[in-house]
DNA sequence: GGTTATTATCGTAATATTGCAATATATAAA
DNA sequence: TTTATATATTGCAATATTACGATAATAACC
């Protein structure tokens, strides 16, 4: 064991479970972070930003990438990175959905 | 290495990850919409709904519990879990306010 | 007390994640 | 074409997560 059993889920879970994995660690919300406050950036500025090797912020773009939360354009030598942002409206839209149908009314 | 290198970030940005890493798990997302159908339920109602043996179930209500998504209530021999509604209410702002602070200017 | 029902904990095996050094790839500039 | 710059990939060690059987803990009921 010790596999997460995702052929026993919804595909629709396993997107939403997917999309809280690839923001559920520190350093990519301080990418996102980040990203919010300069609009765009290269990896490279990242990487001066955050305590961390540049294959490590390599690798979490890259997962972040995987996840549509952001999208890199090549410029010349570098990439430009920044936020997709439709994935930030629908994750808001699902969590207010679920804060309106939720009733008062618990244990 | 391998262990995250929480100390480098702030404490909002590990709160923040902590909270996705709750729901970044498809059995803890179903748990999740099964609550919120059925406002609330004792463990053995989740156990006979998914397909996770009862001391899996057990640990993901706990690690729901610990990140305050869920709330357990104890009710003669069982435990009477429902969602905190407000988590969902400031998650969903937390999106809300980054979706409107982003500015269509991408790379 | 003994029994049953319900949930939690422990121990463990399988797998996934994190971070980095070393290296590879790709493009621009000289 | 060589050199410098920027990012990605590989391989690996350390740690975390997932799932479950066995078992413990707790509370109601007789």
């Amino acid at each position: 064991m010790g596999i997460t059993k995702s052929e026993s889920f919804t595909t629709e879970q396993n997107e939403m479970a997917n999309l809280f994995k690839a923001m559920a660690n520190p350093a990519r919300v301080a990418i996102i972070q980040y990203l919010l406050k300069v609009d765009s950036c290269i990896c490279g500025d990242i990487v001066n930003e955050l305590p961390l090797a540049q294959p490590t912020i390599s690798q979490h773009l890259k997962e972040l990438k995987n996840a549509n939360i952001i999208q890199g354009t090549i410029e010349g030598k570098s990439i430009c990175y920044c936020l997709n942002k439709e994935v930030f409206e629908s994750i808001g839209r699902y969590f207010m959905g679920m804060y309106i149908k939720l009733d008062a009314k618990c244990c």
